[in-house]
DNA sequence: AGCACGCCGACT
DNA sequence: GTCGGCGTGCTC
């Protein structure tokens, strides 16, 4: 009887597919294995039961006929994927409802087919001394050798003064022999003891009890919350060092790590070292060398992104989520799936705590708090004697703004103020390019994108119109493309572009800062901007969302809020929560050193909860508020919702597929479908999408009842060709 | 995801 | 008469 051994793929297959055994492999469960796929040589992994519970398994196909099994081709060297790793990307794949070997593929992004290349070096093979020395060249060769550590030819060569063609033939003689080169290891032990941290009493007993969480190696998920500036990094990288004193790996996840240099010098200044870095725009080599590292257990500590997740720690002792409320952490394409929530189960299948840190923290990880599922610790202050800054609404009804400018005079004197008084000033407004929206004046066209329910956003600096949903773009036009009238297109709404010009004319001696997506492309670029306002050789920053992250600009006094009401319309669920956690978080830039901070909210609505919330810096009550918003209805976290997102070449096979589905909806108590309705990006990359919503009471699983949903589709309708059927489970974004 | 097989337009 | 377009189907 032929031994039988599932393989995971990287490929979306439903499941693994079996192999024949070759007995002399004697193959275990994670093991890294070559095997072949349709005339191809494919990496695979060596799986076993996931152990899932029914709900959750996906269904078992019946098994493959004996003649269809190829032998496995080899197993790869290297520690095989541990098993934690292997149980929680079961555990994704069945969440997310997708198939597992797409969420192996994650974990196997740094591999390919060929083996790893060990850097080589030759060594005396210790035989015929007497012959070796016959000549000077080889005997110079030889001494060069005589400590024993092997070099490569190149490096050989030129040390003995001798020609590689000497250095071959003495192998080719036996007189030197190959041996693999010692790599020193790639990331070094952060020194616990490096630069002992400076903590508040309050701070100390937080990360005291970071500490004895992480030594009791339980899972333990806990929020760690407190104002901006009062110290959370300082006291999580306490616990960071408990885990390194205790063994084990600490893995911590930042919404983005391109933008995250000031972090990695805090880590620096505490540790003496850089800890381990993954994200997506990591070279392959660099990647390569990671994975190997942290697979080795030599990473002792990784900062990633959320694909960081799936990293094959032996050992994992501590997961720690930074500005766990930030969306960035929800993946869209591919496998959706929300990192901080799939922190917690990693950290639970790896009997360790998950610490989520934020200042504002999410709707969810309060109710989990209150429901007594996670723990809670607070940082009550800020750190360093530094206060608070002061948050006032600019009423734009009472203070408009010059006709065809964006900036109330309020703000301006406020920013002219201080940058007379030698302080940094910021301007935020969450929206790159020049104008929103491009308008003919003569017969109202709205330019938009020929492939997207989206206007074309200007940038002026381009001279482009740009769809920031597909990459679209074109020239400006001269000529309404409608009524081709000339001189008539008018931008609508500003974005940073037109604050810069604006500012410009308003503050023509400020050196201006501008910090957006599309203006500091890279990691390099952001951390050369973020140097500049520290060593205060700016005077004004502009910016989008990045400037909202956790930078700390000592000489920054005074935050203006371009458009504090970007963000409430368009009937999101959490898009009040949002904009409260997002401004917040830019507000924390204000202030941060010895002078008071100062935040102006320019907004047409100052009575909205979002704006009294900010002013009155009273979060747990707006977000109490949000609570008895959401409840009566399910609504998350009170309740469970999927999307599913059904699109098509043409409107007429996304509403047949998306009204199909609508049919044989799921019915029962506790059960509701919305929709299908057009999503709010009806058209995108030029596919046409309806949406429904599946919502479920808390303690009604959905992962079922998607499965049945859709397996009923399937069945009843013959599905076009272009039809696709995207599942996301816990939505975050509604378009 | 790849990579084949499979039927319909412009070329040596 | 072929080369090749990418539609659909399979891979243990």
């Amino acid at each position: 009887m032929p031994v039988r051994v599932p393989v995971l793929l990287p490929y979306p297959f439903a499941g693994p597919f079996d192999y024949l055994c070759p007995p002399e492999l004697d193959l275990q469960p994670g093991d890294i294995v070559l095997v072949p796929l349709n005339r191809r040589a494919e990496l695979g992994v060596v799986w076993d039961e996931s152990g899932l519970p029914d709900g959750l398994a996906s269904a078992s196909a019946p098994p493959v006929p004996a003649h269809k099994l190829k032998p496995v081709t080899a197993r790869m060297d290297g520690p095989p994927i541990p098993r934690t790793l292997r149980r929680f990307v079961d555990w994704v794949a069945a969440y997310t409802l997708s198939p597992p070997g797409l969420v192996l593929a994650m974990a196997m992004r740094a591999h390919s087919v060929k083996p790893e290349t060990v850097p080589v070096g030759w060594v005396r093979s210790g035989s015929n001394e007497a012959v070796a020395r016959d000549t000077p060249a080889r005997g110079r060769v030889l001494a060069v050798l005589a400590d024993g550590r092997p070099r490569p030819t190149a490096a050989l060569a030129r040390e003995a003064e001798v020609s590689a063609g000497v250095i071959r033939s003495m192998g080719a003689l036996g007189l030197l022999r190959e041996a693999p080169i010692d790599q020193p290891a790639p990331f070094a032990l952060p020194d616990i003891d490096h630069q002992a941290a400076d903590l508040s009493p309050n701070q100390a007993s937080v990360a005291d009890t970071l500490g004895e969480m992480v030594r009791a190696r339980r899972f333990q998920p806990v929020l760690l919350d407190g104002v901006t500036g009062s110290g959370k990094t300082e006291t999580y990288l306490e616990a960071i060092a408990a885990c390194i004193a205790d063994g084990r790996q600490a893995l911590v996840l930042l919404p983005e790590i391109a933008l995250s240099s000031q972090w990695l010098q805090r880590f620096a200044r505490r540790f003496g070292t850089e800890p381990a870095i993954w994200h997506s725009e990591l070279g392959s080599a660099r990647r390569r060398v990671t994975w190997r590292a942290v697979s080795n257990g030599e990473a002792p500590v990784v900062v990633g992104a959320r694909s960081a997740l799936f990293l094959p720690f032996p050992d994992l002792g501590l997961v720690i989520v930074d500005e766990e409320h930030e969306t960035a952490f929800k993946q869209e394409d591919g496998v959706t799936y929300h990192a901080r929530d799939m922190a917690v189960v990693r950290a639970r299948l790896a009997n360790a705590p998950a610490v989520l840190v934020s200042a504002t923290p999410s709707l969810e990880t309060l109710h989990n708090v209150e429901q007594g599922r996670y723990r809670h610790l607070t940082l009550l202050s800020r750190h360093g004697g530094a206060r608070l800054p002061s948050v006032s609404a600019i009423d734009m009804r009472e203070f408009p703004p010059e006709r065809g400018r964006f900036l109330s005079p309020r703000l301006i004197q406020a920013a002219a103020d201080t940058m007379r008084a030698g302080e940094q000033a910021m301007l935020f407004l969450n929206r790159r390019g020049y104008a929103p929206l491009t308008l003919c004046r003569t017969c109202g066209h709205r330019i938009s994108c020929p492939n997207c329910t989206a206007w074309l956003v200007e940038h002026r600096a381009r001279k482009q119109l740009c769809c920031h949903h597909c990459g679209h773009t074109e020239a400006v036009p001269v000529h309404c493309p409608e009524c081709q009238a000339e001189n008539s297109l008018t931008p609508i709404g500003p974005g940073v572009e037109r604050i810069t010009e604006e500012a410009r004319e308003t503050f023509p001696d400020a050196r201006i800062l501008v910090m957006a997506s599309d203006t500091l492309p890279g990691p390099k670029s952001a951390a050369e901007a973020v140097r500049r306002i520290a060593d205060r050789e700016v005077d004004l920053v502009i910016g989008t969302q990045i400037v909202a992250k956790g930078w700390h600009f000592p000489g920054l006094t005074l935050v203006g809020v371009v458009d504090a009401d970007l963000g409430l319309g368009g009937g999101d669920l959490r898009a009040a929560e949002r904009t409260v956690q997002l401004l917040h978080q830019v507000a924390g830039r204000a202030g941060r050193a010895q002078a008071p901070g100062q935040v102006l909210l320019q907004t047409y609505t100052p009575e909205h909860p979002v704006m009294q919330a900010l002013v009155a810096n009273d979060f747990g009550r707006f977000m109490q508020r949000e609570a008895a918003e959401r409840r009566p209805g399910h609504w998350p976290p009170y309740g469970r919702l999927a999307a599913l997102i059904v699109s098509a070449d043409s409107a007429t096979d996304a509403d047949h597929a998306a009204n199909a589905l609508g049919r044989c909806a799921p019915r029962g108590d506790g059960i509701e479908v919305l929709g299908p309705a057009p999503a709010p990006l009806a058209i995108l990359r030029g596919r046409h999408r309806r949406r429904l919503l599946l919502r479920t009471r808390r303690d009604t699983a959905v992962q079922p009842i998607l499965v049945h949903w859709l397996h009923q589709w399937r069945q009843t309708t013959p599905s076009p060709r272009s039809v696709i059927v995207d599942v996301d489970v816990d939505p975050i974004s509604f378009l």
